[in-house]
DNA sequence: ACCTGCGTTCAGTTAAAATTGAACAAATCA
DNA sequence: TGATTTGTTCAATTTTAACTGAACGCAGGT
């Protein structure tokens, strides 16, 4: 009965750390940087580097790369444990608002690089009018986002 | 003078096209479907199947399967020309408001698949309030972007 | 000093995605 | 009918991204 449960949460947890795999992938991140993230989201406490590896069933090149990017990203943390030099990796409190962040940003550098591509025709000439239109495009989306940010009552 | 004018008009018009395909391709769509809805954008008016190809120096085959893509997600259009049995694109009106929804719609199912894992914990485990709230986050971002939606006064 | 464990790097490999190009069917015209 | 044009399909190819694994430097431990 207790191994049941426990299987059940051990099957629902790898199915997780799957999804997220994919999930993110379609984010354009890795599958592996989705994997780490799944995991330490569900598990919620700090996992070391080799952990991570032996779980994933990966090399440790690629924890390396990934588990970096998530950090630079700002949705994990990593962390060290007295007495033990491992690294160990954490979700990040504000993961969610970080992700929200990144997203809004990428928005609005797109928004100006369109109204780079804009301003460079005559005001006069109709993909100007387009293109201005695709920049308030793409700046609509980077506020929606970033209101959503604040709905999720966290500090963002 | 004039010809000074074309040249630059025609190097913005090749930049942005440019642009538009790899900024379409970190939202996973292929380049060449990025590069068609750029061209479709800048010029506002229909162009025909054989120019697509030719204009982008791309296969029809690729103009095939990506135009086709791009219809399916309702970001163009195919016309058809009296007297031309060549098949024609150009811009969706909608075709930003349905890339909006499209996004927002994909968070949507992303939200329920979280909550469906969470589901299957046990209420009073960690995991599950972490898996809630993940799932939360994307339905806030789901609505983040409707919201930017209907920001843009368009029909959407 | 030597050994062991840890994380990084990068060249090589593998896997996945995108594109090509030739074959094809349907439609048009002479 | 035969020749042409048009868009689709799919197997082969190219391109791109991701991953591996061995080599390396660094820290501690013995």
């Amino acid at each position: 009965m207790e191994d049941t449960m426990t299987t059940h949460i051990l099957t629902t947890r790898a199915n997780f750390i799957d999804f997220m795999g994919h999930a993110l992938e379609g984010n354009g991140m890795p599958p592996i940087a989705g994997r780490i993230l799944g995991l330490l989201i569900f598990d919620g406490e700090p996992r070391s580097f080799s952990d991570l590896a032996t779980e994933l069933g990966v090399s440790r090149g690629s924890i390396s790369a990934n588990a970096r990017a998530l950090v630079q990203r700002g949705s994990i943390i990593k962390v060290n444990m007295p007495g033990d030099r491992q690294d160990y990796f954490q979700l990040a409190d504000e993961s969610f608002c970080v992700l929200l962040q990144t997203i809004a940003t990428r928005m609005r550098s797109t928004s100006q690089a369109v109204q780079g591509f804009a301003s460079e025709l005559p005001d006069d000439a109709t993909p100007h009018k387009r293109l201005d239109g695709l920049a308030v495009f793409f700046t609509a989306m980077a506020d929606g986002i970033e209101n959503a940010a604040k709905t999720l009552n966290q500090r963002c």
